[in-house]
DNA sequence: ATGCAAATGAGAATGATTACCATTACCGGC
DNA sequence: GCCGGTAATGGTAATCATTCTCATTTGCAT
């Protein structure tokens, strides 16, 4: 399904603004961004959206499942795809670096958890802040 | 350890105002309270603190490890008494509601996933959000 | 008791996000 | 392909949680 599809099945009409932020998901080389990386690098290609229009759109889009929102530690919202795969996320407290992982056991025990005391789940959400301690992290300790 | 000895290890001074607050927590019924929470409270009981300084003294709290802070969704922060024993979070969308669980294969997967991509560890947070189905739920479905 | 550094509190300032509203851009029907 | 109505946009003001500033007060060691 391509991104005017999408935007078609969520009800939203494809206006420009719409598919540059779908854009800038889909094949950025950053998979997590907050409404001011969205708003800064739409600036920088030129392309002029306004600030109140980025969070709008973000948040439309999440409510149509396009995107989904975090809450990593610190005060703003982080979104991503959603490409369908449910993954849990490792915060690099030193640069910022943010990996994916999926654990079947850990979504499994989760669900117990939860049915065990009588809660039908909604979704969930696992972050796990660290330090790269690899050659990769630019921070490294 | 009781709260003056509390306050002295931390290296704060054992002021009214920190002192109110610990009681909050320390014999409250409700476990999670935001700093909001907390400021009405001591209004309430006729204790008059400032927001500022229950911002403050949160924060000193949480940094002393008397408290930690939680990001559920939503906006503003929640803290908890810092009691040693670390656990997870369900937190009711439909009454608010935050039911506490330990799991200790979650536990020991989570440090694996992290130490096998080459993380150190600081912390982690563990969210399941969902409805109460019991008869607890004064929002039941 | 005394003094001084640390803590408090009132209100201003900040940062993220949302609301308002006049202007503009989609999209279906002619 | 053009028109109109409606939904979308964007600039700015407003809101909400939180932090900062700074003059005043308090805890605590002497």
């Amino acid at each position: 399904m391509d991104h005017l599809t999408h935007l078609k099945t969520a009800g939203l009409k494809s206006t420009l603004p719409r598919l540059k932020v779908l854009n800038l998901f889909g094949n950025g080389n950053e998979r997590h961004l907050s409404a001011e990386d969205v708003y800064k690098k739409l600036l920088a290609s030129g392309d002029d959206v306004g600030l109140a229009t980025v969070y709008r759109v973000l948040t439309q889009f999440e409510q149509a499942g396009l995107l989904i929102r975090h809450h990593f530690e610190g005060d703003k919202s982080v979104f991503e795809l959603n490409e369908g795969k449910h993954h849990d996320h490792i915060v690099c407290l030193q640069c910022g670096r943010i990996e994916e992982f999926y654990d079947a056991t850990i979504e499994s025990r989760q669900k117990k958890a939860a049915a065990d005391r009588g809660y039908s789940v909604h979704d969930h959400s696992l972050y796990i802040y660290a330090d790269c301690i690899k050659p990769k992290c630019p921070n490294r300790l």
